[in-house]
DNA sequence: TTCATTGCAAATAATTTGCAATCGG
DNA sequence: CCGATTGCAAATTATTTGCAATGAA
């Protein structure tokens, strides 16, 4: 129940970091939060335009640039011209994307224990594996 | 010796595929196969200029399209806006960027063999894991 | 010769920015 | 009240596309 970060809790945050809590940011806040996974721009905007119609693109790009550096979001760009956004503190999974078909699965998080573990032993570095995407090739295509 | 991909070889390889062997495809294809690691369009374009300054932009990503296309090089988008071209069958490493301090090192791809074995096992996915960026944070910034 | 390929210029599409108006603290 | 924030419109940047001219086979 103490696990992901509420759209309350992270509006107190902002505002002790010296932000204005002002309305468009409450509703990109809540937006994001409310996604259990990764979203776009253009996602973001277009939740938002339902309850409040005046809002633009530019004030989700900059509300999104100040949640992903105050910690709240990460920001991943896997390439389709689109930036994604991902609240963080919630499950995590990645994509199998097939180069053949264009399917996508998903795979949970434990894929990547063992090369976390590989990395902070072999190489001192502390990987943040959230949200990737693997390309390759899927078992009908091969 | 018989490892990488030569410039004639693909030459003969495309015009085998029914594509016109232009001067302009073999300067980029000479180009691509030159780099030992990635390269974006536009450093591609400047390279060529240097020996044909008539190249355009258009024939260097349309090359790029068909050199993909033909697997003699894989596309990466990593964010940043650019994408990479990098020749297949040369060394692959991989990149662990600091997001504390920004720097970046390279880690040769045996890194990932695990997980590679992992996902054709239980996943049934045949992953190409060619030049990643791992982020996280690097020993000193820890 | 003939059609694939090129170069140019214009079109896209996502994101960023300048600036005057607005509103939170 | 005052400066941070917004919305708009215009700018930026990478990439794509239409089309007439060109050149490889």
């Amino acid at each position: 129940m103490a696990e992901a970060v509420t759209a309350d809790r992270a509006a107190r945050s902002l505002q002790q970091l010296g932000y204005r809590l002002t309305p468009q940011r409450i509703m990109i806040l809540e937006a994001v939060l409310e996604s259990d996974d990764h979203v776009t721009a253009e996602e973001l905007y277009e939740q938002v335009r339902v309850q409040y119609p005046h809002i633009s693109f530019s004030t989700v790009y900059r509300t999104m640039e100040l949640l992903r550096d105050s910690g709240f979001v990460t920001q991943t760009d896997l390439g389709g011209g689109r930036v994604q956004y991902h609240p963080v503190g919630k499950a995590t999974h990645h994509h199998l994307v097939c180069q053949g078909c264009g399917s996508v699965a998903e795979v949970g998080e434990e894929i990547f224990t063992g090369l976390q573990q590989e990395l902070r032993e072999r190489h001192n570095f502390d990987a943040t594996l959230t949200h990737f995407a693997i390309f390759g090739r899927c078992e009908r295509c091969r």
